[in-house]
DNA sequence: TCCACTCAAAGATCATATCATTTACATCAA
DNA sequence: TTGATGTAAATGATATGATCTTTGAGTGGA
């Protein structure tokens, strides 16, 4: 229904019919993210009226919720002008899930990626201080189950597992905006996962360290979980990382032709 | 003019007239943040049309810009619904000055602070891998004009340098989520200073460290520059751990009687 | 007891009008 | 020519009222 602009790479990041805001602030969101709308460039809000073929109230509401992201700003006698993207707040899943969907992808994946390597360590060393018996334990019964999942090469089960995982060690952090990025680093799992980047049969090593941090924060070792969450953080960087070398510059449709499927 | 009802603490975020969105947002914002307007709440529209005598447009506008943060969910039929905190978008800079000028102030210092105590260090060992030449002598400079403002018992403009000095080194770091981080920790420290809370008497050790710091990241020695940044995190941890646990149980009004003044 | 139907409440969307601000341009005086 | 100043048009901001759509609760029959 859509073929005249060959450029979006993006599959619509709402369902399907989820509401004319959602559609609208959806299309706009990805256009922005993926450059199609560059920094400078100017809309008004009788345009977009004709464009998306809705009311003004849309336009509008959509138009605030894009300007308190940070993607806009609305002048009077000029318009809508599209902001740089050191002004967005690139904290917002929303933001996350257009620009994994978008041409930025990797880019996206090394920030998140450098971001849980930099938290998760002091995340498990504060875990370790604060946890709970009950949670400890469950903790503990998590990197077994993982392994089982591993070692029967149910990737799926193992993907959902690995997330909860770090989840429970962030949430024990007692630390809110801990919390609310691992709902980032899901993101970006479940959307590696989306896109078919997902070579990832667990090694045995990162099992062990799962293992390794659980006991780590159940005995109240922080500098052990801490250590231990450092070696698993290098490990999934490392894997990262093969992944964007490999991408890099093919920009344009990275997700066809992987060769080895 | 407003003095009915007696339990907001917070000054308004917005500062005078500026628009009745913005107005609107601010109030609804504040009150949802700082717990007047408890999680399961309802509201309704026309209500909100009356209470704030605004129309329906402006209440709407502001309504999704609130759906977006997580804070609230409109479900027909029923009304617009106040969600708990776990939903909360709490790494929106807007969502930060309200729980900053909110009861949940301390909570917020405590979050952010850790959160800077985990990233900065990563933030350091990867800047001093990715740094160009001349950015690594401003921020050298930046660390002895530090130097001298502490010397002189600057304190305002201490802050300032201080403020500038950890973006330098998060946007160095080559990582945009960094940057973005670094303006939560600017809204924290201005704030500090706002609500009065800053006993912040800059020891000569943080001033050598920040001195450290920066010689690293030049020499590209990430692990020293690491490791230097633990350091003055420690020691930034600390007055903030001093602050929150001399304030702890008088949540009340926390900024009137400091009696060390 | 339980399922299906009906109705009304509330948000979602639309259409139109008016207000307010700001930029561009024209006008006029020095 | 230049600069100040006033005026008009463009555009977002706000207001208003109507209609559409969804959905929860009540109601009645099997």
């Amino acid at each position: 229904m859509e073929p005249s602009s060959s450029e979006v790479a993006a599959a619509p990041t709402v369902p399907a019919e989820a509401g004319l805001h959602a559609r609208v602030l959806d299309h706009l969101g990805t256009a922005i993210c993926g450059g199609e709308l560059a920094p400078g460039a100017i809309l008004n809000i009788d345009e977009l009226v004709d464009r998306y073929a809705v009311s003004r109230s849309v336009v509008r509401e959509v138009l605030r919720v894009l300007a308190s992201i940070g993607f806009i700003e609305a002048r009077r006698r000029v318009g809508v002008m599209i902001l740089p993207a050191s002004e967005w707040n690139v904290f917002d899943p929303q933001v996350i899930r257009w620009r994994l969907a978008s041409a930025g992808r990797m880019a996206q994946l090394r920030s998140i990626t450098e971001l849980r390597t930099a938290v998760e360590p002091h995340a498990a060393y504060l875990a370790a201080g604060r946890i709970g018996h009950d949670e400890a334990s469950d903790l503990v019964g998590l990197a077994a189950k993982m392994w089982a999942a591993g070692e029967a090469g149910d990737e799926e089960r193992f993907l959902h597992l690995d997330i909860e995982f770090h989840r429970r060690v962030l949430l024990a952090s007692g630390n809110e905006m801990f919390v609310r990025l691992q709902d980032l680093v899901a993101e970006v799992l479940t959307g590696r996962h989306k896109h078919h980047l997902m070579p990832h049969h667990p090694h045995e090593q990162a099992l062990q360290m799962h293992a390794d941090v659980a006991q780590a924060i159940q005995r109240r070792d922080g500098a052990r979980a801490r250590q231990a969450m450092v070696q698993l953080m290098e490990q999934a960087f490392g894997e990262m990382k093969s992944l964007w070398e490999q991408i890099s510059v093919p920009e344009q449709s990275a997700d066809r032709g992987s060769a080895t499927r």
